[in-house]
DNA sequence: CCATAGTAAAAAATCGATTTTTTACATCAT
DNA sequence: ATGATGTAAAAAATCGATTTTTTACTATGG
């Protein structure tokens, strides 16, 4: 499977990035179990260190940790696609609400400098990773000040949660052209401080990412087997 | 401090639910750097174990985990408690208005049952323990319905959060006593479907405990220091 | 007298081995 | 032939010891 299988050694908070990044791009099988012998050498560490990164990951929701029966990948659940970007919309409506109150000039030039980069990063192609990359930054900074790290928090987790069925998901060139475009809307409004329709924008963005999402989600949804 | 320091010795998830509430309960000095070999006595368990509670706790946000400096109970800061409290009830209100929609019979009735324990509760002094745990059921119950598990679960994680701030407060009877009234309310405008009362109730049930929370801030909020 | 570098003690993190639990398989009884 | 029970292999969880990092103290130089 992967090709990221360093015998390098890494610190644990290194080991946790990697293993976080791996999980949302989807290099794991869905609904997959994780064989800690087989992790232990794909990223040349010990178990203590493993398994406290993997004890953290199912507190974060990217792991499922059964009993005594070791930890498995998460199947990917259609109607739980559905909860997570609604929630989303919703949580960065408010935030966004918020947001364009409280941004001062300082976020204002951010925000301008994290849009150029994600064009640039556009039209530049087969840098898939380092797309991802500005995208999220754009996203995190257009939301950064509204005053609550709580909702900051819950809403990267989301977006966590959805970039996962997101990046599973076959692309679609037509709705990704729509979503670039929105970026630079989104840039427009915010700086116009026109809250209720940077609001429905940015949520129209996420329904309409969340139907690329929805590739994702195999149309048989009643397997609870094994993935491996 | 302690007095449940029991050598016996625990399952994992034992642990993690102990800590946990020893946590919320207010058991540890906030502030407190957590030395790793205490823990091992009091909880009676090994160090792996242990080790991989404390980072679930850690990113449940119930303990801040320092680079290579063992981990160390939150202090309790009044911005954040506010921040806790407002995200709260913006959050349970999304989640009331949900559920009074999407409730039937069987929740109905399982309202009515968590409530009246909940009272026989309240009637019974001294059992507060035995009261935390019949209060939480019931608000858990209340919203249950909603039909969004990661908002639930997020409610769930604030309504952790704002506990601690909660039981480290010093007790306000009369409060208290307008609280418990609301809890009957709630039950009434639930049952009634009426979901702009009940929901408006509901927020000014977490505004007013909000203020009762408040109790557990120092005022001198200008203090990075050591807590031990 | 204060600051800085070195050193020793303490704490945290990591490792490899042991113990416990689960799972898969085969045997026996019905 | 099918289901249940016992056994062996595999996997996960836990333990105690080792290694690394941090912190506190001391001595030395400015």
């Amino acid at each position: 499977m992967g090709a990221e299988a360093a015998t390098t050694n890494m610190t644990a908070s290194q080991l946790y990035a990697a293993l976080k990044r791996d999980l949302i791009d989807g290099r794991f099988t869905a609904g997959q179990k994780l064989a800690i012998t087989v992790l232990r050498q794909r990223y040349g560490v010990g178990l203590s260190p493993l398994r406290e990164t993997l004890n953290r990951l199912a507190a974060y929701g990217l792991l499922e940790q059964e009993n005594q029966r070791g930890f498995r990948v998460p199947a990917l659940k259609r109607a739980e696609l559905d909860d997570i970007a609604d929630l989303r919309r919703r949580l960065e409506g408010l935030a966004l609400a918020q947001a364009l109150q409280a941004g001062g000039d300082e976020w204002e030039a951010g925000l301008l400098a994290a849009f150029h980069r994600l064009k640039r990063a556009d039209e530049t192609p087969g840098q898939l990773e380092h797309w991802e990359q500005m995208h999220l930054q754009f996203h995190r900074h257009l939301l950064e000040p509204c005053g609550s790290a709580w909702l900051l928090r819950f809403i990267e987790q989301l977006h966590d949660q959805f970039d996962r069925y997101r990046r599973m998901a076959p692309a679609n060139d037509t709705i990704r052209e729509t979503l670039n475009l929105q970026h630079g809307q989104l840039v427009e409004l915010a700086m116009a401080r026109d809250v209720p329709a940077a609001r429905a924008l940015l949520e129209e963005h996420i329904r309409l990412s969340h139907e690329v999402a929805r590739g994702a989600c195999r149309e048989d949804q009643t397997r609870p087997e094994e993935g491996d």
